[in-house]
RNA sequence: CGGGGUGUAGCUCAGUAUGGUUAGAGUACCUGGUUUGGGACCAGGGGGCCGAAGGUUCGAGUCCUUUCACCCCGACCA
């Protein structure tokens, strides 16, 4: 892409109401604008980021044994009431009329849909387990969007449902699920923690929450310094007002407060805030039986499926990268999530040996299939660099005033350190670092 | 859903207590020139139904009524 021709509306001013790191980056980057309360546009650069992260957890679940399906998002209350939440999810849940005066709801998340679409398709044990997901848009009316992508009313999540014929078999899949999350976050490059979670209103027996650490979450949990274990205090604490207390202190207070009690490995327990990004549920028969959806077992008797449901918050993992990563300039995308990994910057593109050069590499790099900007604008040097230290390109190949001595820089967002690199070596070099 | 606040140029905001030329600034944008390694400078220019609808008045951005939208603090939540 020539960022001469590219749709990224930069700007040196923040909205007034944008209070945290992502919300004000994402917005001065030119990657998302408000629509309305709590409903964002994607412009290039956040379609493009969105994009990768919905990707890799494609991936990650086509190759745990998934199947991808797409439900629809108006759904008829009909399935609601047949479960209840009609009744319990309350307002949370946008109801719209169509001409006929029938009532439908925007999908807040689809445990019945699913559990309707797989009964009287799904009729033997021989057929379990199965497990399907989506990535689709959701839509929750909460009472107070805020904080930007991380809490819209309107968000894309990865939704997960899987079906057994036994409640060992849903335990089996629960821990590969959690397994393949591991995987999915650790490829993302985020920060995070698998900890114990409350079940809350969706009900089920064993669920585990999976955290992004960073100072604007707005739970806290508890981890070990030594081993694994993690649990959201909610789920330790019984009394409000010891949990309340927590919430109340910041990101650094937290971190220095050690909980007197030791892991039962040995190692400090202490407390962090993170912001939640994945959730994983042991369900149960809760739903199959609610919606009558049976399969006949071994014996031919009918049973209710035992199920297991995963959630990941796809745009709100855009928002918490940055909220992982980001300095006082601006976005620090990780390797997977970048919108482009390589931007060519031409400081001056009046110099002819600067922008064949641009041009050279430019093309170059594309032949290598790496994912590149060509800065090609005319603006100063200062204009650029500000530019793409907040869109937080991994590298940029500054082509300038070092080109007469037969070399130039590049500039790593993360490290913000520049590296002299001869033009002779630069191909090279780049396909080294990435 | 309780409490508070704000709507004026793409963005940040003055102007509204006390109604009165043609509604302002910074920034962004366009043109020309000078610059060219950290969001440049000078000159000129375009851009507004002052959130919307009613009303009071000779006259409304400013006063009254209604309404919509957005934000903040709580309660609630991927």
């Amino acid at each position: 892409m020539r960022r001469s021709r590219a749709f990224i509306p930069t700007t040196k001013e923040a909205p007034s109401d944008a209070t945290l790191p992502s919300h004000q980056f994402l917005v001065r980057g030119g990657f998302i604008n408000q629509q309305g309360s709590g409903l964002y546009n994607y412009m290039p650069l956040g379609k493009i980021v969105l994009e990768k992260i919905k990707n890799i957890v494609k991936e990650e679940l086509d190759k745990a044994g998934c199947n991808e399906v797409q439900l629809s998002f108006v759904t008829p209350i009909a399935l609601w009431e047949k479960s209840g939440r009609a009744e319990t999810m309350g307002k949370e849940m946008l109801r719209i009329k169509d001409r006929n005066e029938a009532e439908f709801v925007l999908s807040p998340t689809n445990e019945e849909a699913m559990v309707a679409l797989v009964k009287n398709r799904v009729n033997s044990y021989k057929d379990l387990p199965l497990n399907l997901y989506q990535i689709n848009t959701k839509f929750r009316d909460e009472a107070r969007p805020r904080y930007g992508l991380l809490r819209g009313r309107e968000f894309l999540m990865k939704d997960a449902y899987s079906f057994h014929a036994s409640l060992e078999d849903m335990k089996r899949e629960f821990d590969m699920m959690e397994a393949t999350y591991k995987k999915i976050f650790t490829r993302l490059g985020v920060d995070f923690r698998v900890v114990e979670a409350d079940s809350g209103a969706i009900g089920g027996t064993g669920s585990k929450e999976f955290h992004v650490l960073a100072d604007s979450g707005e739970d806290t949990i508890v981890i070990c310094n030594t081993c694994e274990y993690g649990a959201n205090i909610e789920k330790i604490f019984e009394s409000e007002e010891e949990i309340d207390a927590l919430n109340e202190k910041s990101y650094e207070e937290l971190s220095l407060k050690n909980i007197e009690e030791k892991c039962t490995c040995g190692g400090t327990l202490s407390f962090k805030k993170g912001i939640e990004v994945g959730h994983i549920f042991q369900l149960g028969d809760t739903y199959s039986s609610a919606l009558d959806a049976k399969f006949n077992d071994e014996n031919g008797k009918p049973q209710a499926f035992h199920m297991a449901t995963f959630g990941i918050g796809i745009s709100r993992l855009v928002a918490s990268v940055i909220e992982q990563n980001h300095d006082e300039n601006g976005c620090i995308w990780t390797k997977e999530t970048a919108p482009y990994t390589v931007n060519i910057m031409v400081s001056n593109i009046k110099d002819e040996a600067q922008m064949a050069l641009g041009e050279k590499l430019y093309t170059e790099l594309q032949e290598k299939n790496i994912e590149v900007i060509l800065d090609d604008r005319k603006e100063r040097f200062g204009f650029k660099m500000k530019d793409a230290e907040l869109i937080g390109f991994p590298y940029t190949v500054i082509i300038g005033k070092e080109l007469v001595n037969g070399s130039v820089q590049v500039y790593d967002r993360k490290t913000t350190e520049k590296t002299s690199v001869s033009v002779d070596a630069i191909l090279t070099h780049i396909m080294d670092l990435l």
